[in-house]
DNA sequence: ATAAACCTTAGAGTTTAATCCAAGGTCAAG
DNA sequence: CTTGACCTTGGATTAAACTCTAAGGTTTAT
């Protein structure tokens, strides 16, 4: 069992940010002492964990309601309407994903490209290489640093 | 050549959204009308669409801005240091692509555990989902669906 | 040449997600 | 049995990211 300030340390935030969260319907502490005092158990402690990961992944506080939803009234829903509210969100997330590998494989591509040294970084633009990765992520062999005219205005 | 408002259309967003956006120094019209009228080309379209993607997958205006200021002044910075900016957000971009990797796999089992049909979604939940992908994606074989008990208030 | 539909600026208002503050209750240490 | 570090509540403030308003200039169409 945590208290709130507990709870908070453990991720990094403030006390406030829990209540917040509960005031919001995002995470209720299990249960309360005698002096009323939050107390939050291992399950919360997970909850809590999947809301900051949410977050962090640009859920918004809502959306991460939506998902938490299917666990707190399971019993109240059939699995088909469950089943279409985690598809969605499913979708949302590949979207996301490949958004991401998008621009991973660009920075990787810029970051190789790069030669690292103290020369003007010319050809260093994320566009550049999001661009190209959008293309064809062939044709990138010849990272020679010197072809200072393919430039395109 | 765009004019804001079909930049703006373009992209399903408010001509006031790309001003805030140009006075926050993310996006700036390559050129103006004689009148002042703001124009927008091909390459300030696909800075565009960069920052809608970065935003979406959870970067802050801020950490966008960092991103593309490697494009910005790309002939005053130093390769080293463009690659370190890169790296540092590439780390960033890998953080995120796991997280969301994990809620992919946990909504994926979700959607395949659940019956979808009309009976209750007593095992419909994304934290178990996720606390079961996350400790060992085995056991997932007796799906029997009426335990009805393991309900505490 | 005037109305509708654009555009301009500066600045105010809104939403989301915290974060802080004030007034007071609780608890362990001395 | 009081001090300090917790906790409670409710409401105010902040920051980010828009979103809107006001006052006026421009363009196109009739």
């Amino acid at each position: 069992m945590y208290r709130i300030g507990e709870l908070a340390a453990l991720y990094d935030i403030k006390a406030d940010t829990l209540r917040f969260y509960e005031k919001h319907g995002l995470l209720s502490p299990s249960s309360r002492s005698d002096s009323g005092y939050r107390l939050y158990n291992q399950d919360d402690s997970e909850r809590l964990k999947f809301i900051l990961r949410a977050k962090a992944v640009g859920f918004s506080l809502n959306d991460i309601a939506d998902l938490l939803s299917i666990e707190v009234d399971k019993s109240n829903r059939a699995c088909a309407e469950v089943k279409g509210l985690v598809d969605t969100k499913l979708e949302q997330v590949e979207a996301k994903l490949a958004e991401l590998q998008h621009f991973a494989t660009s920075l990787k591509s810029l970051s190789n490209t790069c030669c690292g040294g103290p020369d003007s970084a010319e050809h260093c633009s994320i566009l550049e290489a999001l661009e190209s990765s959008e293309q064809h992520i062939i044709a990138k062999k010849e990272q020679h640093h010197f072809s200072h005219s393919g430039h395109k205005d």
